[in-house]
DNA sequence: CTCTATGTTTAATT
DNA sequence: GAATTAAACATAGA
């Protein structure tokens, strides 16, 4: 579920459920998800308070608290939040939730993620993960020189250098395949290799994958659309422009298709 | 049963 | 040391 757009329309979830409402109850029953600290921790550091905002960068949210705490969430691969009635009293909490109350509303709002390799964390401060990230594509745009200074550096796969949270924070395997198919670039490409030219062609691909994303996503507002992409996940079928069969290697670990005639 | 999966951190290797 | 890749995490679906 999780990449740039997909944490976005998550933000607007999470602001339009949770803004101005007081956390009634907090429950994170789920030791792995909040680690280190106890779920009972963090519960205490957050309860009580109100919402002020939901910001994003890259992958991570963030929950800002009057009071200065901040919950952060990464929704890791299947992580999500989703909006429930409040629950009866008894009910069992097997998974994070926060109760809400805002002008008499009230709300359970509550986090979902079956393989949990997401993370919550309250803190105070901004956490390491939050200010290490590199520029946001949507809230910061592309910086095409700036980008290209980073690339430089590094002999790494292009599509993996593009990834890096450090580089562009939010563009994951998805975005990064789709932009590369996109601005017609191989993937493989040694990150030190790209040239101004193409460099500029990664940058726009990039922002119209993202905006084209988001847009599938916020559209018909509730209705789920699944996107549809180009090239990811279609290995071995042909190339919606050319007709060749899509090739699939493995790059850093992440599985990889491209047009093996379009994207040189 | 085997393989793959939208992500990140840590360990191992070059 | 630095750069890069593999392994690990936990679960669902094809």
């Amino acid at each position: 579920m999780p990449e740039l757009p997909d944490v976005e329309k998550v933000r607007r979830e999470l602001l339009a459920w949770l803004a101005g409402a007081i956390l009634t109850d907090v429950r994170a029953n789920d030791a792995r998800l909040v680690r280190p600290i106890t779920p009972a921790s963090f519960a205490r550091r957050i309860r009580g308070a109100r919402v002020v905002d939901v910001a994003r960068r890259g992958k991570w949210l963030r929950i800002e608290l009057d009071g200065g705490a901040r919950v952060f969430s990464h929704l890791g691969m299947t992580g999500d939040w989703v909006a429930r009635e409040l629950a009866a009293p008894d009910e069992p909490h097997e998974r994070p939730r926060f109760d809400a109350v805002r002008r008499g509303t009230r709300r359970s709002v509550r986090y979902v993620d079956a393989r949990r390799f997401g993370r919550l964390v309250a803190a105070r401060g901004d956490i390491p993960e939050w200010t290490e990230l590199g520029p946001d594509p949507l809230a910061d745009g592309i910086d095409a020189r700036a980008l290209g200074a980073k690339l430089t550096r590094s002999a790494r796969p292009l599509k993996i250098a593009l990834m890096d949270q450090t580089v562009l924070a939010g563009v994951g395997n998805i975005l990064a395949t789709e932009a590369l198919f996109r601005a017609k670039v191989d993937p493989r490409t040694p990150s030190r290799a790209v040239s101004p030219k193409v460099l500029s062609r990664v940058t726009r691909a990039l922002e119209a994958e993202i905006s084209r994303e988001l847009e599938a996503r916020t559209r018909c507002g509730h209705e789920e659309e699944a996107p549809s992409f180009a090239v990811y996940g279609r290995a071995g079928e042909p190339c919606l422009t050319c007709g060749k069969a899509l090739a699939h290697v493995v790059l850093a670990g992440r599985g990889t298709t491209y047009c093996p005639r379009c994207q040189r």
